[in-house]
DNA sequence: GCATGAAATGAGAGTAACTCTCAAAAGATG
DNA sequence: CATCTTTTGAGAGTTACTCTCATTTCATGC
């Protein structure tokens, strides 16, 4: 569940500098929380859940739930992966081109949220779909991603980040994106995410194909 | 083309039957809500303008502001343009490209918006850079619309316009020119929309252009 | 260990956007 | 003018979220 599986390294002297209890309380609560509102919301769906049954169920008080978490939507969202994974793009070699440190870094974040908490994925797709508030709080998050996207854009070709152009072309590609989530969910997660996010990338890059006959 | 052009003929039995009094009266209600929010916001701002004061200056209750719009976003955003400008759209020449049928409607609606109620025009787009909520409702109304744009570019194109492609195709375009618009508000209206807009439909047609030297 | 300071928590009151229900008012219709 | 239908207003209720303040809980120097 964690990213950090290095974590147990009993003598790792400097890196590292050792949580604190304080710290470490406060992954546990957060854990907490976000558990019992993935319980909750699988029994008796989102709307049905208020924050006050999760905070009963995570054991602390609605006021500690909203210092956690800045909306209920925020809780189902928000994700560990995001920020490694964002940090990954940035670091992927310079002359790659910058479709494929995308496509690179999605299945990489596929792979990993397939594996290690597949319902949690799975669902929370299906509330993108099904919730308005998740989707509206999901493309929010997607169009801060997006700024990181052109200013790695703008990198690789050098082009000016606050250009319209760049901006035009990152934000379409989020759009694409999120589109193919939404896709995958509503057939049921039956297809491999990968897959359809490299074709949703072939079709910013290349446009749409030729139709048959 | 235009909807009502033929409102006036006094012989017409059956086409357009006459508005009828309590149908004026909801179009009344109806301005009148929105403009109380218009002058309402202009004065204090969004977050601050309570829809008990929305009720208050139109002369309506609450419970009737609701009735006439779901949300308090929906006030801002909502446009007696939308459905004939989609319809036009849909009634384009089954030849014509339909990036120029995108291109030509989007003219067309930035003419019409900015000569007939500019300051609103702008100040919508000012509230949905600033805005959170009114950003999420906005898009989640260009969804919509972006569905029917894939089914526009499925006819035109002889592709599935349930499928992945199509799909994705559309919402890119969607999103590119949400982006063109926050573009646009962002550097005080200053550029003209529908060469922003016309520069993001080339974006996705033709991909980035190439970086100076 | 213990005193002191800082941070996290809980309790409670308050706001505002919605939702639902029901009775009164107003327009349509014969 | 009487009746039927639609629209409205009033009011109560829900819930996400905000703010404040007292209490608890951890960190730190001695």
């Amino acid at each position: 569940m964690n990213v950090m599986t290095a974590a147990r390294s009993p003598l790792a002297p400097d890196a590292p500098p050792r949580p604190g209890l304080r710290e470490r309380k406060k992954i546990k609560t957060r854990e907490a929380i976000r558990g019992a509102t993935y319980a909750l919301v699988g029994e008796q769906g989102y709307d049905s859940t208020t924050i006050e049954q999760i905070a009963e169920r995570a054991e602390v008080s609605p006021s500690t739930v909203f210092r956690y978490f800045p909306t209920k939507e925020d809780i189902v969202i928000t994700d560990e992966y995001d920020e490694p994974l964002l940090a990954e793009l940035a670091a992927r070699p310079a002359d790659e081109p910058w479709t494929d440190s995308v496509r690179y870094v999605i299945r990489k974040a596929v792979r990993l949220a397939m594996t290690e908490q597949p319902e949690i994925t799975e669902l929370r797709a299906r509330l993108m779909l099904e919730v308005p508030a998740v989707r509206a709080r999901m493309r929010e998050t997607l169009t801060g991603i997006g700024r990181t996207l052109a200013d790695a854009i703008a990198g690789r070709t050098g082009l000016d980040p606050d250009g319209l152009e760049v901006r035009v072309h990152a934000m379409s590609l989020i759009g694409g994106l999120l589109e193919a989530t939404m896709y995958w969910a509503e057939h049921g997660h039956r297809e491999d995410y990968a897959d359809l996010a490299d074709r949703a990338i072939d079709v910013i890059e290349h446009g749409l194909p030729a139709a048959k006959s």
